[in-house]
DNA sequence: TGACTCCTTCTACAGCTGTAGTAGTTTGCC
DNA sequence: GGCAAACTACTACAGCTGTAGAAGGAGTCA
């Protein structure tokens, strides 16, 4: 499942909201664009086609609901991008990110608390 | 500099010989792609028309040479994958990275390091 | 000098993305 | 019952991407 720029946005609102109409949709995002209500319409459309999204008429209105979930969503989004950008893995691409500088402090400590906590998992494979 | 699938993997091999002809490319990518020779060259001269490569006739041959490095390249990636796809910020993108736990006992003990050896940086910010 | 081979530039075309407009249907209100 | 508001479905169109084909110049070898 692969999201467009547009797409993203429009997804980001259903997470929050765990269902939502294009005029809730547009609502939200009126704020940080200036689509027209139509435009949102086509991109709900778009993903409802590609079956990230559920829908579902209630009176007159069609009603969107989530169908992937935002974790699917970016981790395969980042799968996708350390597969053409980071020869096919995600710890080069860790690595690049730990290796930053742009980091603080606080996320470097709390990321050190997060990956110190995480269980040995010596021979486990194809989690989740 | 937004660079999309198949210009990655051009990329990915003037990275890594430096300088390289459509032939070079070819030659290297034959084992993954099928593409034609003008393919090729269209993705060449595509990534030369945004700034991405520098070219040079040497005889009847055009040579390519990087002018952005893959660091920058994999740098903009993220932050535009972060962008659309994580609030905006790399931190949120690190935790969830940090949390697969898909992650190896390795990877997780090379990230701490890491992580630990960075200096303190204490108040600079706004990075790079 | 002609046939190959290799390289170049130009052109093409379908599918995806961003961004809507138009037209037709429902609904709520006076 | 009729009009405005809101919704829906359909259509459009330009720019980006993947993937080439065609045509033509140049070096090379018999």
């Amino acid at each position: 499942m692969r999201l467009s720029g547009a797409e993203w946005k429009v997804m980001s609102v259903v997470w929050d909201r765990g269902t939502a109409s294009a005029r809730d949709v547009l609502d939200v995002l009126e704020a940080e664009t200036e689509w027209a209500y139509t435009t949102v319409k086509t991109i709900l459309a778009r993903l409802a086609g590609k079956g990230a999204l559920a829908v579902e008429m209630r009176g007159n209105t069609s009603e969107y609901q989530a169908k992937v979930t935002q974790e699917e969503a970016r981790q395969s989004a980042l799968l996708s991008l350390a597969d053409s950008a980071f020869e096919g893995s995600l710890s080069p691409m860790l690595h690049f990110l730990a290796n930053r500088d742009s980091i603080s402090k606080k996320d470097r400590e709390e990321l050190i608390a997060l990956l110190e906590a995480k269980p040995g998992r010596p021979g486990r494979k194809g989690g989740r």
